[in-house]
DNA sequence: AGGATTAATTTCCGCTGTCAATAAAAGAAG
DNA sequence: CTTCTTTTATTGACAGCGGAAATTAATCCT
């Protein structure tokens, strides 16, 4: 994270209470017995932790009216002020950005596309500043002060030092963007891999809330993976991780642009469908639209199309799922619009490459709407928000 | 961990205390400044912490009389006393069971091998008694009690609870190890996995000393992989990760007895290498020593056999890397013999297979005794002495 | 009005690790 | 041979965090 300016600070002092509120953040309105044994404390520790907390606006206490018990004082459930603070994610691909506007709860307020002529940074940071802008004005009407942007973007990317190392898809190297969106916007930017963004999302709003290992699966462009492991996404010792759209699944499949065949990106991957689908029909098949319409239209060779597709796929997270052992595994991204042509065989190859107890992972679909990617960013924003000056506890 | 008795405990009291223990363990003498600076702490929590370790005898001063700087207060590097306490670690397997009596370094100081008419928890405990009692007796003339008793077998189990719930191998269901070896031998006993011990025991001692993520593969009877992630051993949430063994790298390969066709274990284990090189020769091949011989030799046949086993193992080394993006990866176990046969394999599939930054991760073949295995689990037991009222830090 | 019951708070206390100052153990310099 | 310099280790005062137990608060029940 990268900020010049003094920006407002987070007032959580103490690891008790940086864990507090997560607690609260994660698993809704929480009396603060509740928060003190979820988060592993006593109720004393919890109640010196709240204080500045509540007293900074960043939480609330309302006595729920409804649903109380019949016996002994009424509990007072904390909860998160959403209002209280926004932050801005944006989603960097090839040809636009994509923002959005979130509480502190990370909801969505308001979300804008803005078109990119060019992929370089130069246009990207213009576009960016541009749209940073519009939604700082839109901010105004709310009533509360935008305190962080979150910017994702695909491939190698050093969140702590805020740089993106290298890109494939926007043919970056070595782009210190942290530093100079800080610079165009003013405001505390923190960078990190798109997937990784959108695993940081589900850990803290989605479905991976209170576990501590699972998987996020994404089915689009290409095949992305985010891990956590012990409670924490997944780096990898070189900023890499979680390739999963090029795990080998057919040595005698198609050629796959990373020079390997087979992979799963080469089966399931956008631009592998509308090829394969092309080839199997023979028509003029534009993009994934016209090869799911197709499908969806009972056409065979399409339709056989998907169903390979959802059997790379399967197999792939039957990988992760062995290697790791996930308690849950989360299926998302754009290409589940084929849902309905494929979860079949994903999950069939999904149980027939499972071993043991790894068939016991929960395999969930989770359609998404794309701004979601604009979301996740954003959601690291208010990470870095949250944990401003907390440290990783290496070894 | 299970124990009845009130055993010698270790009197790290402390977080800080645990934590200068272990950094003096793995990183051999260090004089205080240094080991506080790996630790993370002040010098004087390092005096602090040590005191009590030194007046127990589990840490010495010596005052190195070579290399010494020239100019200041010479430095009284500390180190672990290995002799101050002794432990045992015994890895079952179908036929036999490996017992090693270790020091608190875990140097292996004796180790002996026990047959085993069946493999029938019955049997293998009445074994493991009679080892442990001979390795107990020898222990007399070492001067140190021995401490704890490290358990290691093959399949699903939990550590935490001391019970095996799944072998494969030895075909045991739900047996509460811990307790029944701790009844009979009167040591507090550790059970794991026996690739994850082995793990331990190079985090702890090994390759990946000092390393946050890395991965260490066994190849022999199975193919193994116990992971580091985030500095702690993966366990998966089910107990079971680390199935590296069924990655598929050929769907059109020999079937596997897990029901899928060409798991690397299906190319590259022991029964597949002797099988394909009987196929591939037409000759008797009884067991890998004869397939190795014939390879050798310079039977063609053989020989490639060996190299397509060396590029299924890359391969799955390479899924690996791709997923978690480990520091390094340690090849080990007994089919390193045939080490000069596919080390350049495993290298050209891994370079092949694995993408982007990933490919940075190094790569080593470190050949180990079998005993090794049985060391492994001396390992958890020492980690089990070490933490003995340590918490997980859930979340 | 006085229990009964559950929630939250307060007060006090112990413990851990840091800071800054100090002691220790040498060689170097005069 | 004393004193200075340099580096390592220790000491003692101190601050902060979180916990235990007692206390207060808020409500319903009798």
């Amino acid at each position: 994270m990268h900020s010049t300016r003094r920006a407002e600070t987070f007032p959580a002092n103490t690891p008790a209470a940086s864990q507090v509120f997560t607690t609260v953040l994660s698993h809704g309105p929480l009396t603060r017995l509740e928060a003190a044994r979820r988060a592993g404390l006593s109720p004393a520790a919890v109640t010196k932790a709240v204080r500045p907390l509540i007293e900074a606006g960043y939480l609330t206490e309302d006595a729920d009216a409804e649903a109380r018990p019949t016996l002994g004082r009424p509990a007072n459930p904390l909860r998160v002020n959403g209002g209280r603070a926004l932050f801005i994610g944006a989603k960097v691909t090839g040809d636009e950005i994509i923002g959005v506007l979130t509480d502190l709860c990370c909801q969505v307020r308001i979300s804008r596309h803005v078109p990119l002529s060019a992929p370089d940074p130069r246009a990207v940071l213009a576009a960016l500043a541009a749209l940073v802008q519009d939604l700082m004005t839109e901010a105004h009407g709310l009533g509360a002060g935008v305190l962080g942007l979150g910017v994702a973007v695909s491939g190698d990317v050093d969140r702590g030092a805020g740089t993106v190392r290298y890109s494939p898809f926007l043919e970056w190297r070595d782009v210190p963007l942290a530093e100079l969106a800080c610079t165009t916007t003013g405001l505390p930017v923190t960078v990190d891999n798109d997937v990784r963004a959108l695993t940081v999302a589900e850990q803290w709003f989605g479905a991976g809330v209170g576990l501590s290992d699972f998987a996020v699966v994404t089915v689009g462009a290409g095949i992305g993976c985010g891990l956590v492991v012990h409670g924490r996404v997944v780096a990898g010792a070189h900023g890499v991780a979680g390739e999963i759209g090029h795990v080998t699944v057919d040595p005698a499949g198609p050629p796959c642009h990373c020079g390997n065949r087979g992979c799963v990106e080469a089966i399931a991957g956008d631009a592998a469908i509308v090829r394969q689908v092309r080839e199997a029909t023979g028509l003029t098949v534009a993009d994934t639209g016209d090869a799911l319409a197709l499908a969806h239209r009972g056409v065979a060779g399409a339709r056989e199309v998907y169903a390979r597709a959802g059997a790379a796929i399967g197999r792939g997270i039957a990988t992760v799922a062995n290697l790791l052992g996930p308690e849950r595994v989360i299926i998302s991204g754009e290409g589940l619009a084929a849902h309905d042509l494929f979860a079949e065989q994903i999950r069939d190859a999904f149980g027939a490459a499972a071993f043991g107890s790894a068939a016991r992972c929960d395999v969930q679909t989770r359609p998404l709407p794309f701004e979601q990617w604009a979301r996740g960013a954003a959601a690291t924003a208010i990470q870095s928000f949250i944990r401003a000056d907390e440290q990783r506890p290496g070894r």
